[in-house]
DNA sequence: TAAAAATACTCCATAGGTATTTTAT
DNA sequence: ATAAAATACCTATGGAGTATTTTTA
């Protein structure tokens, strides 16, 4: 089980096929298709019921599709918190006190 | 960033020392310190302090190893709640009343 | 100087692509 | 009959291992 894996079946459920998946995921249809696969023997439960026009997650995969979600929301939080810490911490850092004439630095700046 | 790098990190942290979460993973030190620089890499952030006897997580180290620990443990239930559903379909449903004489069953057995 | 980490390199396993077949309505 | 998924096969990339060097208290 890894992120990419999840990512793949979250669009699966949300497209609603997994030949529409690959276009947005800019993959083929068979390794979308083996990504599937790989998950659901490794979990050895049916994640999607197979229709002809149209992949329904089963009832094991609409429990995976609500972990995955958040699991994948976490993720992206990570990354935007590490970013976002990075650039306050690459800006400037001021300590002083303001008034009506402006800021009273009272330690040097720091790059 | 996949699970297995944020799996390792996060040994790496709780082992303080590479080579140490290396023996726990059953991976080599080497291993270890790549995958580490492949999420650093990725990341664009330095996520440890390299001592001589010991590592510690830089702050942004910290950000990610509590966002890591929870996306780890959401991926656990996520086993967890799929296995222990199969294993509950895989049961006998029975429905029914209960009352001091015991069950009685109001729809056949499915199994 | 002694430990732990980083680097260099080699090899293999896996993941993705193309081409094709199978499936289900 | 047709559209989508599955399979087969091939290739290339990445990840792990061994051996070695570098780093810093």
């Amino acid at each position: 089980m890894n992120l990419q894996q999840l990512a793949t079946f979250c669009r699966v459920i949300s497209e609603g096929s997994m030949t529409a998946a690959a276009e947005k995921l800019n993959l083929t249809q068979p390794a979308v298709s083996q990504q599937i696969r790989a998950l659901e023997d490794e979990l050895g439960v049916p994640l999607l019921v197979r229709g002809v026009r149209q992949v329904k997650p089963s009832i094991q995969g609409q429990l995976l599709y609500d972990y995955a979600k958040k699991i994948l929301f976490l993720t992206q939080q990570a990354e935007v918190a590490i970013h976002t810490f990075s650039q306050e911490l690459a800006g400037e850092i001021r300590i002083g006190t303001t008034s009506a004439f402006g800021l009273h630095l009272v330690s040097p700046v720091v790059g």
